[in-house]
DNA sequence: ATGAAAGCGCTAACAA
DNA sequence: TTGTTAGCGCTTTCAT
């Protein structure tokens, strides 16, 4: 039984150049590896070789034989809406940048919340918040694959979290409007299913509370941060007969709708209505009235992520950390003292 | 000279599952790629070792065994204003989306321009437009690498490409203005390294051409895409004697800084000046007058882009493809005729 | 400083 | 239908 060798030939392996430099395929690996015991002499040969073929290490029997991978997974959810923030931009680009930096191979998984992940030969994962797919961290937690969660402080789960102080946003926000006289302050929220709207909205209530200010339903609006809700809900707003004088909207591009609702029913903004948004969407910048706003620090979470998770892959028994990012009151235009009357 | 198995124990190789399933390894290798010559018994017997074992097989192995791979790299040149662009996301998510379905694995690469391309293993390359990194491109190609390049029409080099026709859209857009009685049309450019600007620059002279409209370089500005440079250019345009009655701008987010310099001048838009820009970029949906724009088919691009790397990576003998998306004038309230005087 | 050879975990050709 | 075994291309002992 002869077995042909089916290696293409275009394309050469170690072999090929220890052959050519005149060494042995260890002593190549050496090079490659930078180890240093090899002469001088050898080693530019080897090198040589190296140049000559075009020769790149074949990273899979690499892996093989070390057991080692530096390719990392970033998972989004495909979330509806997830992608509508153009903050998840961000995110890709922060995480893909210093991935680059360290040498990790980011692999981009856009996964069904649904569907089972495969993430076979991954040396870790980065869980662009977690929406419905808790089975798949819990999964890649349990198989002890290093793992960071993104944008959802996971506190039942043994993995490091990188999360976004929201509550002190949202207060902030509303202390804000507080400070400027309103007392009658609307809320719209995003989808609650997500830890950001719900904890956006937490905050928006702790506010009210703390100065005394009680509730009312009537001027709190759950939306599933769809621009769509986001109208039907400024529409029910400005048309109260007792509308609010302010209102915060739990992301930028659902504000900047209902910026566009209140021009379209003749108000003029921000006498008749303050608005706070949050994400800092650069968008907010460019209508008539600039949109005040929470910022959130994207670049610097997506930057911790990534030196988190190779914290954890290369420590040998590392701790699980929970980082919190602050957010921080961008004012603009957007809102104004309520005149006393 | 003794070997030790250095394999961590808790994960399980296939010799495993082989034998709590009392078979051979073979027999488990023909279960997981489902050929057929496995008697029922086996299979379910393999299939619950499988199961009970969380057996997952080493993509490395797999790799090294079949020499195949179905990793497909996306490139994206860190150059200066390519993540400017809403649409990277679009592009991003319409790949990341595509490559899910059809069982790829997304490597994303935001590389340096000048850096070497490191692309071991990788079956496919899709590069997010050609600016600088040419040398990536040809190396890759030399590699005998499949690879499509998008947004940008390689005429020279034997490589797939999907790109958009600029000069069309351009020229829509120039003629729609002139269509409305402008002749005094100003352009402001984008950096004209990328094809992308210098193609919509084409396109705007060829339009004013073709309507025997003399170019005037004073009202020609060129950028680098970003929004301090189209601020300077608007100010300029917007303080000459005789400044031109409409405008025709490489990209959206560059309009809705013209349009925020004619807000701060006090001039009323779109009385005083006409402006279409490029990209059908949402934000420009939200300012006081929406704005005309030129829409680019941004995910049917992704989805061919993977289609036609796809191809060719399982075809054989495949010839590469040039694929031309048209783009589409999408009228919105940023223009008006020109008053006759 | 160098090389021979075992082994990483799998696939596929071949034999049974 | 099943098992045996060579080999994918590299790393890593161990011996020289």
């Amino acid at each position: 039984m002869v077995h042909i060798k089916k290696r293409p030939s275009d394309i050469p392996s170690i072999e090929d150049v220890a052959r050519l430099a005149g060494v042995s395929i260890t002593t190549v690996s050496r090079v490659i590896n930078k180890a240093t015991s090899v002469k001088e002499k050898n080693r530019v040969k080897v090198l040589d070789a190296v140049k000559q073929l075009k020769f790149q290490p074949s990273i899979f029997a690499q892996r093989l034989a070390t057991g080692k991978t530096n390719e990392v997974a970033l998972i989004m959810p495909r979330y509806e809406g997830i992608f509508y923030s153009f903050y998840a931009l961000e995110l890709i680009r922060g995480i893909g940048t210093l991935c680059e930096a360290l040498k990790l191979d980011l692999l981009l998984h856009i996964t069904d919340v649904r569907s089972i992940l495969s993430v076979r030969g991954v040396g870790g994962i980065i869980f662009a918040d977690v929406i419905g797919n808790r089975h798949q961290l819990e999964d890649a937690l349990s198989r002890g694959i290093p793992c960071v969660v993104l944008n959802n402080y996971v506190e039942d789960l043994e993995v490091s979290c990188i999360a976004i102080d929201n509550i002190g946003g949202a207060e902030a926000a509303v202390n804000y409007l507080i400070g400027l006289g309103h007392k009658r302050i609307a809320h719209i929220s995003g989808d609650l299913v997500t830890q950001a709207a719900a904890q956006r909205f937490e905050g928006y209530k702790s506010a009210l509370k703390k100065k005394n200010i009680a509730l009312s339903e009537d001027i709190i609006f759950k939306t599933d941060y769809s621009r769509g809700q986001a109208r039907m809900a400024a529409e029910k707003l400005l048309k109260m007969p007792n509308p609010p004088t302010a209102v915060f909207v739990a992301s930028d591009s659902m504000a900047l709708e209902v910026m566009a609702v209140a021009k379209e029913l003749g108000r003029l903004l921000p006498r008749d209505l303050s608005i706070v948004g949050f994400d800092d969407n650069p968008s907010g910048l460019y209508g008539p009235v600039a949109l005040t706003t929470v910022r959130q620090p994207l670049i610097r979470m997506a930057e911790e992520s990534v030196k988190e998770l190779n914290r954890l892959m290369t420590e040998k028994k590392s701790k699980v950390k929970k980082i919190f990012l602050p957010a921080e009151l961008i004012i603009r235009e957007s809102c104004q003292p309520l005149k006393s009357t």
